[in-house]
DNA sequence: TTTTGATCATGC
DNA sequence: GCATGATCAAAA
């Protein structure tokens, strides 16, 4: 049932497949693609993007490439409450913290993410069982030139610390619309980075990710 | 209640 | 270790 195992061969294909599945339940979907639905995502944090995935015919793996990398699309799932609006960040990719010296936005990895995204709205309230919930309407968006201009203008500004030394004093709070916080299995993880005098240092390795207030604007503006 | 920092699973 | 997929939960 709506299982596609091939990739999509065009944006309207891929649109076609997720408004299908736009009503449905998390459990039912799981059920016909016989996969257990867990009770709760402490265990499972990438379930409902994977079950998605498999669902719209990705081309999958953890390979570092759009989900739909013949289309150029990039899916990603986003949890909302009743009214919509998101209830977490969304993660974007990882920040490269060595040998990024005169990188520009243009061909930076956040923008070729972000160049366009499917973003899938589920409900994501801890109250509601995994297997209750439901996928929302599809969105194909591609930022704005507002949003173009905000995401440069943070990028700039967060790979500035990276790049000129800073890492170490890098919090959630640099950034309007986009930030940089830890990605990594826990707190012990390092990775190398560049510090104050040029020289390499150990750090935790960090990503970008979209704050809500930017994910919401998009909604908002996509849900009539 | 919201935000920031920490964490979980999997493949290679 | 780093890429994929994110959400959890302590702190503010």
């Amino acid at each position: 049932m709506f299982l596609s195992l091939t990739p999509p061969a065009n944006e309207i294909e891929l649109l076609y497949r997720a408004k299908k599945l736009a009503g449905l339940s998390l459990g039912e979907l799981a059920v016909h693609a016989n996969i257990v639905t867990p009770n709760n995502l402490k265990r499972d944090k990438g379930w409902i993007g994977l079950l998605l995935e498999k669902y719209l015919g990705a081309s999958a793996g953890n390979k570092p490439e759009q989900d739909f990398a013949t289309i150029g699309i990039e899916l990603k799932t986003i949890p909302v409450d009743n009214n919509g609006r998101s209830l977490e960040t969304t993660f974007v990719c990882t920040a490269p913290l060595t040998g990024k010296t005169g990188i520009t936005w243009e061909v930076s990895y956040v923008r070729y993410k972000l160049a366009r995204v499917l973003w899938i709205p589920v409900e994501g309230q801890r109250e509601i069982p995994v297997a209750q919930r439901h996928i929302g309407t599809p969105i194909l968006w591609s930022p704005s030139a507002q949003e173009a201009l905000q995401l440069q203008c943070d990028w700039e500004e967060l790979m500035d610390l990276i790049v000129l030394g800073n890492v170490k004093h890098i919090t959630a709070k640099y950034g309007k619309v986009l930030q940089l916080r830890p990605k990594a299995a826990n707190s012990l993880v390092l990775t190398t980075a560049i510090g104050k005098l040029g020289e390499p240092i150990r750090t935790m390795p960090l990503g970008f990710y979209l704050k809500k207030n930017f994910t919401n604007q998009l909604l908002a503006r996509n849900f009539y």
